[in-house]
DNA sequence: AACGATATTGACAATCGTTTTCATTTAGGA
DNA sequence: TCCTAAATGAAAACGATTGTCAATATCGTT
């Protein structure tokens, strides 16, 4: 019933790393990807559980993209807050709305809906992109 | 360049109807079981071009499930909207926030982001399923 | 009604992200 | 050091979705 120790290990202390240093948003084959780059030889099976485990700690933000495939990234922000992406670069800026927060308690109580998550994401073009 | 022109068939009417008929939303998956239940010999293949097409022509809704499985529905309001789903049946109600739509313009606006669109779902427990 | 160009279908294979398997390795407490 | 369970990783399995392509069906034209 309860969960595992947790052991540390060095393949999960360099994808801990690799996910720290990258910015914004990106996919377990990129990290992997990345940690190979970098001659970190951790298996890709390694990868996805750690970003799993990582996610469901809410050590990390997920976004799913949508084709389905699952970008991970580490915000500034640990707290609940939401994102607004850049559809072409993937420019990430995190950004948070009381009032949004507020309106989804109302629609659920409204609706006499129980234990009420959400999910929230602005995608655009960012500045840059929009010059280049 | 331009689009191929549509024919009508058998098969797209098949579907169009089930979509129609089914409560919520149902992957595409199911939608084929559900045509094959009524004897309709639709290739899966078709299903998914078929609600593809409706969905880029925006006939119906789509949601993405956490796994990444896409889900169909068609909406009562044709116009954009949110849903408010309930995790456990999948229950759906149709929902409008003007607040949380000129919202996002805002934090578009406030970081100079164009081309702006957004997702935004309520997951929660309906009160059905809190009583069962 | 028959024709012909081409849009559509569907069985099947291929793709691709992700999960599972399981033998081997490793962390960390005794 | 020793032991046990956690962790790893290579490979296979999985599952939703997409591509292939020969056969079929639609629909404007004749
Ligand atoms: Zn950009
Ligand atoms: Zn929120
Ligand atoms: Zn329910
Ligand atoms: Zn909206």
């Amino acid at each position: 019933m309860s969960d595992p120790i947790r052991r540390s290990t060095k393949q999960r202390a360099a994808i801990y790393d690799v996910v720290q240093q990258l910015p914004n948003f990106h996919s377990a084959q990129d990290i992997h990807a990345e940690l190979t780059q970098r001659g970190s030889r951790v298996g890709l099976s390694t990868v996805y559980r750690a970003l799993s485990a990582m996610a469901n700690d809410g050590d990390v933000d997920t976004l799913l993209r949508d084709d389905g495939e699952t970008l991970y990234r580490q915000c500034a922000d640990s707290a609940h807050h939401h994102h607004l992406v850049c559809r072409q670069c993937g420019a990430t800026i995190e950004v948070d709305g009381p009032t949004v927060e507020i309106w989804t308690q109302h629609i659920a109580a409204q609706h006499d809906f129980d234990d009420v998550s959400h999910t929230l994401e602005i995608f655009g073009r960012c500045p840059q992109c929009r010059a280049g």
